[in-house]
DNA sequence: GACTCTTTGGAGAGCGCTCTCCAAGGAGGT
DNA sequence: ACCTCCTTGGAGAGCGCTCTCCAAAGAGTC
C-alpha cells in the first residue's frame, strides 16, 4: 500500500489529521480528543509505524543512549578476564533498562580511541558518558568536560575536576583488611597493591597501612602489582622470598590473591593457617576458588547503577551541580583469613 | 562568534562555499580542488565542526552501530558472572571498533525487554543486530528478521530459518571430552549437561553419548545442569549418590566443572586420580581453579569477532545470503583429566 | 447576546545533513 | 576555431520529526 517504512505523513493521511497531531498522539504531550486518539492509533496499527529514530533525535537533541567507557583497562579482548568490568557493565545496563536508555559500549585504551570517544560524543550520537577509569592520569574526564559532555566518572579523578562521580571508600576498606589481620593476631603482614598509578591501589594500600601503623606495626613490605592473577602470584613470590616469615598478605584485588594463594600452596604453606590473605572486591571467583576468598566487598553492580542514574539526573537538569557519592566497603569472612 | 553548535552552513559560510563542498570535503566523496579542500578543513578548524549524527544518519539511514542482545541469560545484575558473556561482548566490541561501529547492549530476558529490542531496532536505532542466545525457543530472531532487521545469532536458531550464524560444533566437543577419557582408561564415566532447551547442551551430550556408545558404553548417567558452578555442585552430588562408582566427569561448561570438583574434593575423592573431570568452554576460571580444568576449548572471542563480521558484511550487501560459520573445539589439557 | 478565556487541531518552519541535478569552465579532438 | 566531454562547485530538494504559532470552536461570564 505504501512504499517503503510508514511514515507521521502516512499516518496523518490515513487518520485523516494532521502529522502534528499523529505526534502528539504518539508522545503523549497535549490534549487530543479520545476519540481522535483512538482514529489515530487505529491508524498507526494499520500503517504499521514505528517513529524514526534519526529523524526525532535531530529535533530533541536527544538520543536515549549513553556511552559506557571502559578506559586503560589494557584494551583488546580481555577486558572482560577482570570480572571487575563485567559487574560494572552489569550494574549500568540493569539500571538504564528500567529508564528506556541504552549504553553503548565503548574501550579507550589509545589515543586514537580516546579521540574516537570524543568525537562520538561531540556529534551527538549519545547524550552523556559514564567513565570507568582506573588511572589517574586519565585525559578523558578533561576533554570530555571541555566539549561540554555530560559525564559521570566511576572513581575520583586524578586531579580536582568539576565532575560527578561515584567511589568507594578504598582508604576504609584497607583499614578493613588490618583489623581483620588483628583480629586473628597476624603480626608480620605485607601488601600486594595494585598499579600505583591508580587512585583506588594508593588508597587501598594508604588505608592499610595507617591502620597498622596505629597498631604498632610501622612497616608494612609491599609489592607493586598489575591486578592480574599472574601478578599477584609474581608479587607473591617476591614477598615469600625477601619475608619468608610473613603470615598475613593483603591483596588489593581478589585475583591478585588468587595468584598469591596458589603460590603460597605451592610453597607448602597452609591458607590460612600458615599465611592469611585478605582480597579485595568480592568478584566472583573470590567465593569459588579454593580456599575461599576472605574479602574487602565492594558493591561494584550498586555503584555502577549509582553512576548511570547521577548522569540521567544530570541529563535532566543540566544546571545541577557535579555530585560525589562515596560507597562504603564490607568485610566479607570466608576461609582464607 | 557563533551561537551554539556550529553546522555545516557556518563551516561553509567561513570557507566562502556552498554546504555541498564542505560536506564533500568532510566525507571524501569526489574531487574537490586540493587548495579548496586545504580552505576548508581551515575553516573546520577554525570553527570547531562536527558533523551531527542524528541529521546525517536521517538521510543516510545508517547509525554506525550495531545492537548486540544477550537473551536468555537470566537477565539482572549478574548477567557476566558468566564469563562466556563477558567474552562474547570483548570479542564483538574488538572487532567492531576496529571498523568504526559502536554495538549498544541489550539485554532480552523478558517479554517486554524482548519487544523493546524489536522496536529499537524498527526504529533505526541501530543497523543490525548481534544475537546472543542460548535458548531455542527464543523468539526473537524470527521477529527480529520478519521486521526485516538484518541480524547474526550465535547459535544455529531453534527453527530453521533463513539467517546468518557463528556456531561451534558442539558434538565433536562433546567427542573429544569423551576420547580423552578413553585416553585414560575411564570406564564408568557421567554427564553433567547442560538445559537440555539449550541446544548446545544437547549437542555436546549427543556427541559424548555417540563417541562413548562407539567406544562400547552404552549408558551414560547424566544429570541436568544449569550453567553454573552450584548447579554442578547439585548435579554432581546426585551423580555421587547414585553412581558412586563413577570415574570420570564431563560438565557441559567450566562453571558446572568447578562446581563438582568441588563436591567431589569435599566427598574425599581425589582429582584427577579418583575421578577425572572435563569441563567446556575454557574460561578464565577453568585456568585459574585448583585443580585446573582440562576442558573443551570453544573460541568464544573469535567466533563473536566473526560474528560482527558477517552481520557487517550482511550490512553492506543486503543482498548476500545468510552464511553459517561453524567453528571447530579444542581439547585443553590442564591437571583435572 | 457580546465578550473573554480555554481547549484543541492544523500549518509550516525548521533541525543539519546528503545527494541529485545543473551549470560553468577547461581540456582535448578534429 | 568549433564541438564534445570531463571535472568540479552550487542550488535546492528533501530525510521524518517536533514544536511554535495561529485559528476555530466551545465554555463561561456579565
Amino acid at each position: 500500500m505504501l512504499k517503503g517504512t510508514p511514515t507521521l505523513e502516512d499516518v496523518a493521511r490515513v487518520a485523516g489529521v494532521s502529522r502534528a497531531t499523529v505526534s502528539r498522539v504518539v508522545n503523549g504531550t497535549r490534549n487530543v480528543d479520545p476519540q481522535l486518539q483512538e482514529t489515530v492509533r487505529d491508524a498507526i496499527e494499520r500503517t504499521g509505524y514505528t517513529p524514526n529514530h534519526a529523524a526525532r533525535s535531530l529535533v530533541t537533541r536527544r538520543t536515549g543512549t549513553v556511552a559506557l567507557i571502559i578506559s586503560g583497562a589494557g584494551g583488546g579482548s580481555d577486558v572482560f578476564v577482570d570480572p571487575f568490568f563485567g559487574r560494572v557493565t552489569a550494574g549500568v545496563v540493569d539500571f538504564l533498562r528500567t529508564r528506556g536508555v541504552h549504553p553503548v559500549l565503548m574501550l579507550a585504551d589509545t589515543d586514537r580511541t580516546r579521540a574516537e570517544v570524543v568525537e562520538f560524543l561531540r556529534q551527538g550520537s549519545a547524550d552523556g558518558a559514564l567513565l570507568v577509569t582506573t588511572h589517574a592520569a586519565e585525559s578523558l574526564p578533561d576533554r570530555l568536560l571541555e566539549a561540554g559532555v555530560p559525564v559521570v566518572l566511576y572513581a575520583r579523578p586524578g586531579q580536582p575536576l568539576p565532575v560527578s562521580y561515584v567511589d568507594l571508600d578504598h582508604q576504609a576498606g584497607g583499614r578493613l583488611a588490618a583489623a581483620r589481620f588483628a583480629e586473628i593476631g597476624r603480626t608480620r603482614v605485607a601488601a600486594i597493591s595494585g598499579p600505583l598509578d591508580v587512585l583506588a591501589s594508593q588508597d587501598r594500600l594508604t588505608g592499610f597501612r595507617a591502620a597498622l601503623a596505629r597498631n604498632g606495626f610501622p612497616y608494612v613490605p609491599t609489592v607493586e602489582g598489575g591486578f592480574t592473577a599472574t601478578s599477584g602470584a609474581v608479587a607473591m613470590h617476591r614477598l615469600l622470598a625477601d619475608h619468608p616469615e610473613v603470615d598475613g598478605v593483603f591483596a588489593a584485588n581478589d585475583l591478585m590473591a588468587q595468584g598469591a594463594v596458589d603460590v603460597l600452596l605451592a610453597a607448602g604453606k597452609r591458607v590460612p593457617e600458615d599465611v592469611a590473605v585478605v582480597g579485595f572486591d568480592d568478584s566472583a571467583p573470590a567465593a569459588a576458588c579454593r580456599p575461599s576468598l576472605t574479602t574487602i566487598r565492594q558493591p561494584v553492580e550498586q555503584m555502577a547503577a549509582k553512576m548511570a542514574e547521577v548522569l540521567l539526573t544530570a541529563l535532566d537538569d543540566p544546571e545541577e551541580r557535579p555530585r560525589s557519592v562515596i560507597f562504603e566497603p564490607e568485610l566479607v569472612l570466608r576461609a582464607s583469613a
